[in-house]
DNA sequence: TGTAGCATGTAAGCCGTTACATGATTGA
DNA sequence: TCAATCATGTAACGGCTTACATGCTACA
């Protein structure tokens, strides 16, 4: 069964928000991929949402509706169906997880601080410590629309597990910034 | 000047790697590339390193040199020179850091416990701690081969931080398969 | 003598992005 | 009436990986 070549990550992603059980457009995937995937695996492009769309369609994996309540324009509705579901868990049980894979360009200027001397870097660091910050305020919103829904019991732990990571981030980066403060000044 | 598109990250990357001062083959880099570089970047295959190595030469950014002590075969070695300095700094000085992208399997698994069920997500999570874990022995040694080094101070600083980031991932992926534990029976 | 490691590339092809293109619907 | 949002795609192309190909060197 199913001889073809595996799926990429990002099509059982897309079938996994599925999978949830809403018959949704591929607008609608775009924004709960944004609101929620973004944050520990990617935000599709959405000309990647309609291809991968049509490639699970072509697998038979979820089912096109075109919804008739949208008056004159072409809506499509997608529905994951039985062979979505069996395929999703049979990924899960079968194929092993990888270890993750962080781009992180920060740590990456970071390396190079022999290059732009503490005080640059520093402000960096700082600058990065911020956009922390309203990352989580966003996640934290995304947690506080699901928290407490049993059906949604598992992406609130990933969410969860988000608000720790972004926490201990800040207080890594911060310990970092401090101990650069006292270094022989007059690098580079 | 430089008229031409911006270089990709992972250029900048490995043109950084050789902003510490030796002359490496591609062969050396992507040594260096998977003991550091892959921990918070990526681990370029050889063909990539090969080929930003063609790029960077061609700008002018790098210079390369048949080394004569290697018998037959012929064997280049790359030296980053002035240009290739501060067209990186420029880099550094210029452009925003991106904020990092994850992928994480992992967590993306985890959002679908509910296809799985706990028993299942956490026997995963345990297989995870254990990945983390020799993650972190790798990383310890490679801190271990530089720390104190001050050529290596930055390198050092990103070193820790992604053990203190092991650390954390570590615990936080313990305490929710422990949650996991009691939990209703029967899911799926 | 043979194999593991050192060393360098080319070719094909997938994943994913950006740019381009089009049009309906809703609400200010 | 105008703009923002909803909605759906195609085309071009860059980054990166896998597969393929080749051969030297050191060492057991």
């Amino acid at each position: 069964m199913s001889q073809e070549r595996p799926l990429p990550t990002t099509s059982y992603a897309l079938l996994g928000l599925l999978s949830f059980g809403q018959e949704l457009t591929g607008y609608e995937l775009k924004q709960w991929a944004d609101s929620t995937l973004r944050f520990y695996w990617v935000a599709p492009a959405m000309s990647q949402i309609y291809s991968e769309l049509t490639r699970l369609s072509r697998r038979g994996l979820i089912e096109a509706r075109v919804d008739a309540d949208a008056g004159e324009r072409v809506v499509r509705r997608y529905r994951i169906n039985e062979a979505g579901l069996a395929e999703l868990r049979e990924w899960l049980a079968t194929s092993e997880p990888e270890f993750p894979i962080l781009k992180h360009p920060v740590a990456l200027r970071l390396l190079l601080g022999h290059l732009v001397g503490p005080e640059s870097v520093r402000a960096m660091l700082k600058g990065y410590v911020d956009s922390l910050e309203r990352q989580r305020a966003d996640l934290q919103a995304v947690l506080d629309g699901i928290d407490g829904d049993p059906a949604f019991r598992y992406p609130a732990f990933v969410a969860r597990w988000g608000l720790d990571y972004y926490d201990s981030e800040r207080a890594v980066v911060t310990g970092i910034a401090d101990q650069l403060e006292d270094e022989d000044p007059a690098e580079r």
